[in-house]
DNA sequence: TCTGGGGTCCTTTACCTG
DNA sequence: TCTGCAGGTAAAGGACCC
C-alpha cells in the first residue's frame, strides 16, 4: 500500500442538507451584488428565504452542485439552470462563492500537509497523498492515518470527506467513492476481482461519455469485461497509447507517482454572453469584452509570475460548435497590449458569419518570470502584418 | 430546452524539409 | 520537375476532469 486518495465535497452547507438547494449560475452582476449588500450588509448574512427560487430563472448558467434533496427531482451537476428550474422550481438558487471555497480548500490542504507531506493537488476539493512514509500510513492498511486525516479536516473546516486507500492513484480514486460522503474504503490488490471488475467502465478516471460509448459498441460495459478483452484489439480500436492504457487500467495497474509540484501550462479567461452576439452588429460589445479578457489574462500572468509565447482565442457559436486559433511567437509576453494584438491576429483567421455565444483568450507555452526587458518591443512577426486590415472588434 | 469556466492531455491534420 | 515517403512540429479539435 503506498498511495491513497481523499476527496472533500464542495461546501456541504450542513444546515441546508434537507432543503432543495442548487449552487451555480454565474455570479451576481456587480450591480445586483451592490444592491444586495446594501440591503443585507453582506451576501453571507442574507437569510436563506431571501435567495431566489429557481423557478422562472432566465440565464445561461449550469448547476455546480446540488443537495441530495434537490437531486431527488432529477437535477444535478452540469445541468442547465433553465432545465433545472422546470424540474424543481421550488429549489433555492445560491450563487457560487469562489473566494469562500478557496479559503476552505486551503485549510483542507494545510490540515493534510501537517500529517502527510507528500500531497498532489487535484483541484479545490481533491488531493492524492502518498502514504508510504507518512506516520501511520502503513498501520492497518492505512486506516489509522486515514482516520487521523478525517478528524483533522473536520476540525479545520467543519467539513466531512471520503477517503480511499489503495495501492495506486487509479484504485484509490475509485475507492474514495465507495463510502461517500464520509467513509473510508481500503482496496487491496486481491480485491480487484470482487470490488473493481463489477463496476461500469465509467468509474475509471479518464473514461468519459465518449470512450464509454465506444466501449459499449464493443460489448464492454464493466471493468471486468474490459480486463478480459484482448489488449491488441483495444489498441486497434483506440490507438496505441489509449488502448494500452485502457488495458492496464482494467487490471488495476497504474504507476503514476504522487506529484507534489506542477507548473502551469496555460492561463485563459473566457465568457459566455447573455445573448449570442454578431461580429458586425455587436462589434462594440465584442471588442470591449475581447480587450477585457486580454487584460484579465495579463493580470493573471503577472500575479502568478509567468509569461508565455503562444496566444490563442476560442469562439463558441450559437450552435455550440467551437473553433480555436492560436499563434506562437519567438519572444515571451505577459502584457495586455501584446496579447490583445496577437489575439486580434488570431481572430482574423476565424470564421465570423455565425453569432457568437462565447469568447475566450488563452496564453500558453508558459515560462516562469517576466519577459526580459528587450522583449517589450519585440513585435517583428506582428509588424509584418500590421496595417493589413483594420482589427476586428476594433479597439486596438 | 439546453449545455460555465478553468485547466490538462492526446489525437489528428497540415505543412515543411530532406 | 514531379512524386512518394518519412519525420518533425505547430495548429486545431476534442475528451476529460474538478
Amino acid at each position: 500500500m503506498d498511495a491513497f486518495f481523499a476527496s472533500v465535497e464542495l461546501l456541504r452547507y450542513p444546515q441546508l442538507k434537507d432543503l432543495p438547494v442548487v449552487i451555480g449560475g454565474s455570479r451576481f452582476t456587480p450591480q445586483q451584488e451592490a444592491a444586495l449588500v446594501q440591503r443585507w450588509g453582506s451576501l453571507a448574512d442574507r437569510p436563506l428565504a431571501a435567495f431566489e427560487r429557481l423557478g422562472g430563472y432566465v440565464g445561461r448558467g449550469v448547476i455546480t452542485t446540488a443537495t441530495y434533496a434537490a437531486r431527488q427531482f432529477g437535477v444535478g451537476s452540469a445541468m442547465g439552470l433553465m432545465k433545472a428550474a422546470r424540474l424543481c422550481p421550488q429549489a433555492i438558487l445560491l450563487p457560487i462563492d469562489f473566494a469562500r471555497y478557496r479559503a476552505y480548500s486551503q485549510r483542507f490542504k494545510e490540515a493534510i500537509l501537517a500529517l502527510a507531506p507528500v500531497m498532489e493537488d487535484r483541484g479545490v476539493d481533491e488531493v492524492y497523498i502518498d502514504f508510504t512514509h507518512a506516520p501511520g500510513g502503513q498501520e492497518a492498511g492505512g486506516l489509522a492515518l486515514a482516520q487521523r486525516l478525517q478528524a483533522a479536516i473536520l476540525a479545520a473546516t467543519g467539513l466531512t470527506c471520503s477517503i480511499g486507500v489503495a495501492p495506486n492513484k487509479l484504485l484509490a480514486k475509485m475507492a474514495s467513492e465507495f463510502n461517500k460522503p464520509r467513509g473510508i474504503a481500503i482496496v487491496w490488490p486481491h480485491d480487484l476481482e470482487a470490488k473493481i471488475w463489477p463496476l461500469p467502465c465509467r468509474k475509471i478516471n479518464g473514461i468519459g461519455p465518449k470512450a464509454n460509448a465506444r466501449l459499449e459498441t464493443l460489448g464492454i460495459t464493466t471493468i471486468g469485461q474490459l480486463a478480459a478483452y484482448p489488449a491488441h484489439k483495444l489498441v486497434q480500436h483506440f490507438g496505441k497509447a489509449t488502448g494500452a492504457w485502457l488495458h492496464r487500467a482494467a487490471q488495476g495497474l497504474d504507476d503514476r507517482p504522487v506529484e507534489t509540484h506542477s507548473e502551469p501550462v496555460s492561463m485563459s479567461r473566457e465568457t459566455t454572453f447573455d445573448r449570442d452576439l454578431h461580429a458586425v452588429q455587436d462589434k462594440a460589445e465584442l471588442g470591449a469584452t475581447f480587450t477585457w479578457l486580454c487584460e484579465r489574462v495579463a493580470d493573471d500572468l503577472q500575479h502568478a509570475g509567468y509569461s508565455g509565447r503562444t496566444v490563442g482565442i476560442k469562439l463558441r457559436f450559437s450552435d455550440f460548435r467551437s473553433v480555436t486559433r492560436e499563434m506562437t511567437v519567438d519572444y515571451l509576453l505577459q502584457d495586455a497590449a501584446t496579447i490583445r494584438r496577437l489575439a486580434g491576429l488570431c481572430l482574423r483567421r476565424a470564421p465570423l458569419a455565425q453569432r457568437i455565444r462565447l469568447l475566450g483568450v488563452r496564453v500558453g507555452s508558459l515560462e516562469e518570470g517576466a519577459p526580459p526587458p528587450e522583449a517589450a518591443g519585440a513585435d517583428q512577426p506582428v509588424a509584418a502584418l500590421r496595417g493589413v486590415t483594420p482589427d476586428l472588434f476594433g479597439g486596438l
